[in-house]
DNA sequence: ATTAGCTAAGTTTTT
DNA sequence: CTTAGCTAAT
């Protein structure tokens, strides 16, 4: 019988074995793509806990996003099992979930009320013109997505405002000063914190209060960070504070794979590991798992020519698999053609499900000419980013509703929804309202509140806000029916409350009276799944960890394989992930380099790394399509090929004219453009009510592979033939 | 107070 | 070509 040891070595090789039995001490794991990084640390975690007996609640590991987290839970889980009674899982999550968690808990010591809520870029944006707008500055002068990017590099850099007072060397980084006071002054009004505070914030509140840091210091013994090479400053200097004393940090990354320096993360953090911890033992492991022969020469031969790197090796014995598939085509619509029928043919063939395929874009833009192909042929995508879920209006407005009954000194919350759905309180008077508000310094709240007592006793030589009667009438309803939400918050579920706040407010009337309406209230629906999912998860929940897992998430997190459908994504979110089939799309100079990116030798290296990023992320098939022509504001453009496919030694081409290609397309074009979709109910003259479950092109037609609810069952049916109708 | 219609700007990449 | 933000008309 196997001991708990040999389980938990077993699937390792003899470098990943040496790194998950090091256990004391900084350790930094460098190796490349597919290497099972991530897999040293799941198995280091389980042998620390299993065999080496430290208890599960002092490690500490943290990942780069929550699926990241939710993956490794669940190795972990697999590996180790969890929750018997007494058990205490380890601390497994993003660096922002470890922010919000230590700021929640101890953030009063530095006048962070725990009720706060998280602001997103947009709620940024919006106090950011706010602010400009006090300070009597143009916002067409003063880009407030610069004004953002200026403030939100200098918390990055853990920049307060008086470190960023003394960097003033250019007049706009003195504009950008003047609002990040305001900015900040509004945030903290609102109990308010944004993204980038939840890293800064943290990092000083362990910095002022030493006692608060030893808290972190004794529970979290051992930590284990993913991606060490995209961290910031802030991100480092966590990670430093908490392990401070036992050292026992375990750094894994790869310096070929850092891509988000324009996020201010900042490489030198792992290459400067060893200097940092001169006692650092260092591992490296040299072989892939993941990509066949072919893949990997190509991805390499594309990491190569940066000056800005060490040389790691990196091999494979996996078969040599079929070649690096250029496919060039003439139109982004073309491309994404062929992309669709290159799918189709691989299914067709049993070579690939789309499921296991990945198609990768640098700019979210290009999503939509996929998009439009996955669409028009019946095939199910899912796109990640772009138009975010968590972004859409409705379910923004819903969750504003939310947010001001957790905390009814979200400006930004209260502003969104004061007339959402009409309720006659205009411009002018949120307008008046604010501005006394800021002259008061309170809260948007509290002058609705002051302007409703005034009214009611009729104090004309007040100094509150003047407003129309019927302003305060409808202010008056405002204000009841909040509270009566914050009562029921009290006593009902969220997805009890997201009923009663969406109907008593007249949201749903009024959101299915617009256009879309039906499609935007099924997103609210899907809201409200969400929100019934994690109560089942986790029980009753608490309205503010529902908001938190709200501003936390993001659309990388509900990656399903099972569905069938192929994924549509940015390479940079696309790190970490694997898929048996990648379409890697634009390989165009101005594209990929990005046009904005070229210039700059170092810039030009970052974009280098993307591609390998992408490439990587490829089990057994890639393929690179560039298109010659492509339209950008309208107007049409050609790009020359990317350079990074000049680098690639073995590549098959398939030009526009090549036969295979044309063959396939022709099949695919022939299609009829079908308006049906995998999931979609249809009824059948005969057969009655049933699901599409697929589509496969024909020439000149569809088969259609429906689920009848009666006694029917399965059944493959010709498009043009079986006269289905969509329900 | 609300809305239709116009103009100008925009595409890197995101927790 | 879109879309967000602003102006003019109701
Ligand atoms: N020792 C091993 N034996 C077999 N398969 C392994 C081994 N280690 C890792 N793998 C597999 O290799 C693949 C890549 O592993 P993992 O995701 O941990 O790599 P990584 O280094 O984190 O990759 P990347 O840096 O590209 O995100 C996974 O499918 C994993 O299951």
């Amino acid at each position: 019988m196997l001991n708990a040891s040999d389980t938990i070595l077993n699937n390792l090789n003899a470098k990943q074995r040496e790194a998950v039995e090091s256990i004391e001490g900084p350790l930094l794991v460098l190796a490349g793509p597919g290497s099972g990084k991530t897999r040293v640390i799941t198995h280091r975690i389980a042998y620390l806990t299993r065999v080496f007996g430290v208890a599960p609640r002092n490690v500490l590991a943290v990942t780069f996003t929550n699926k990241a987290a939710k993956e490794m839970s669940e190795r972990l889980e697999s590996l180790i099992g969890t929750n018997e009674t007494n058990y205490r899982n380890p601390t497994v999550g993003t660096f922002h979930s470890l922010g919000v968690q230590i700021l929640r808990s101890h953030g009063d010591r530095i006048g962070i009320n725990k009720d706060f809520v998280i602001y997103d870029q947009a709620d940024q944006l919006s106090t950011i013109r706010r602010s400009l707008d006090q300070l009597g500055l143009d916002p067409k002068r003063y880009n407030p997505n610069a004004i953002l990017a200026g403030i939100s590099g200098a918390k990055n850099q853990m920049l307060t405002l008086e470190d960023h007072a003394a960097k003033r060397t250019h007049y706009f980084e003195e504009i950008v000063h003047r609002v990040y006071e305001l900015y900040d002054n509004l945030l903290n009004r609102a109990n308010a914190v944004d993204f980038d505070d939840l890293l800064m914030k943290s990092v000083l509140l362990f910095q002022n209060e030493p006692e608060i840091l030893k808290l972190y210091q004794d529970r979290y013994l051992y930590v284990l960070v993913d991606e060490y090479q995209d961290t910031n400053v802030c991100q480092y200097n966590l990670m430093n504070q908490i392990t401070e004393h036992h050292k026992n940090i375990c750094a894994v990354g790869d310096p070929d794979q850092s891509i988000y320096s324009w996020r201010h993360a900042d490489i030198q953090n792992i290459l400067n590991f060893e200097n940092d911890y001169p006692e650092a033992k260092t591992v490296l492991l040299e072989q892939n798992y993941r990509s066949t022969q072919h893949i990997l020469d190509g991805a390499k031969a594309v990491i190569a020519p940066n000056q800005q790197r060490k040389d790691m090796p990196l091999w494979t014995d996996k078969e040599a698999g079929p070649p690096i598939n250029l496919i060039i085509s003439s139109s982004e619509q073309e491309e994404a053609l062929s992309v669709v029928s290159e799918i189709v043919r691989l299914e067709r063939e049993g070579l690939a499900q789309p499921g296991g395929c990945a198609i990768m874009y640098r700019t979210n833009a290009q999503s939509r000419a996929l998009e439009d192909a996955f669409n028009r042929y019946g095939m199910p995508y899912h796109l990640i980013g772009g138009l975010r879920f968590w972004e859409r209006k409705e379910i923004k407005d819903v969750i504003a509703y939310l947010r001001v009954i957790q905390n009814p000194s979200d400006d930004v919350s209260l502003n969104r929804i004061i007339n959402v759905p009409n309720r006659s309180i205009g411009q002018k008077t949120v307008e008046e309202l604010t501005t006394w508000s800021i002259e008061n310094n309170v809260p948007l709240y509290s002058a609705l509140k002051v302007a409703l007592t005034d009214s009611e006793q009729a104090a004309t030589d007040s100094n509150g806000p003047r407003l129309q009667t019927r302003a305060v009438k409808s202010i008056k309803a405002l204000l009841e029916i909040f509270d009566s939400f914050v009562r029921d918050s009290k006593n009902i579920s969220i997805v009890e409350l997201l009923d009663v706040v969406t109907e008593k407010t007249g949201y749903r009337q009024s959101l299915l009276n617009e256009d879309d309406g039906e499609e935007r209230w099924d997103n609210v629906q899907e809201l409200r799944t969400v929100a019934a999912q994690i109560e089942e998860l986790d029980g009753e929940l608490a309205l503010s960890a529902f908001l938190e897992s709200a501003s936390l998430a993001s659309d990388i997190d509900k990656i399903e394989d099972e569905s069938g459908a192929a994924t549509l994504i940015t390479l940079h979110q696309a790190k970490g992930l694997e898929f048996p089939t990648v379409f890697i799309v634009g390989m165009e100079d101005n594209l990929l380099p990005h046009s904005r990116s070229k210039e700059d030798p170092v810039q030009l290296e970052e974009e280098r790394r993307i591609c390998y990023v992408g490439m990587t992320r490829a089990k057994e098939r890639l393929y690179l399509l560039r298109a010659t022509h492509r339209s950008l504001f309208g107007s049409r453009l050609s790009n020359p090929p990317s350079p990074f496919l000049a680098n690639i030694p073995e590549i098959k081409t398939q030009g526009t004219n090549d036969f295979s290609a044309t063959e396939n397309k022709k099949t695919i074009l022939e299609m009829p453009a079908i308006d049906l979709r995998a999931g979609d109910h249809v009824e059948h003259t005969s057969y009655g009510e049933g699901i599409v479950i697929g589509i496969l092109p024909e020439t000149g037609d569809a088969q259609i592979t429906v689920a009848f609810k009666g006694n029917a069952g399965v059944k493959r049916l010709l498009y043009s033939l079986a006269k289905l109708r969509k329900l």
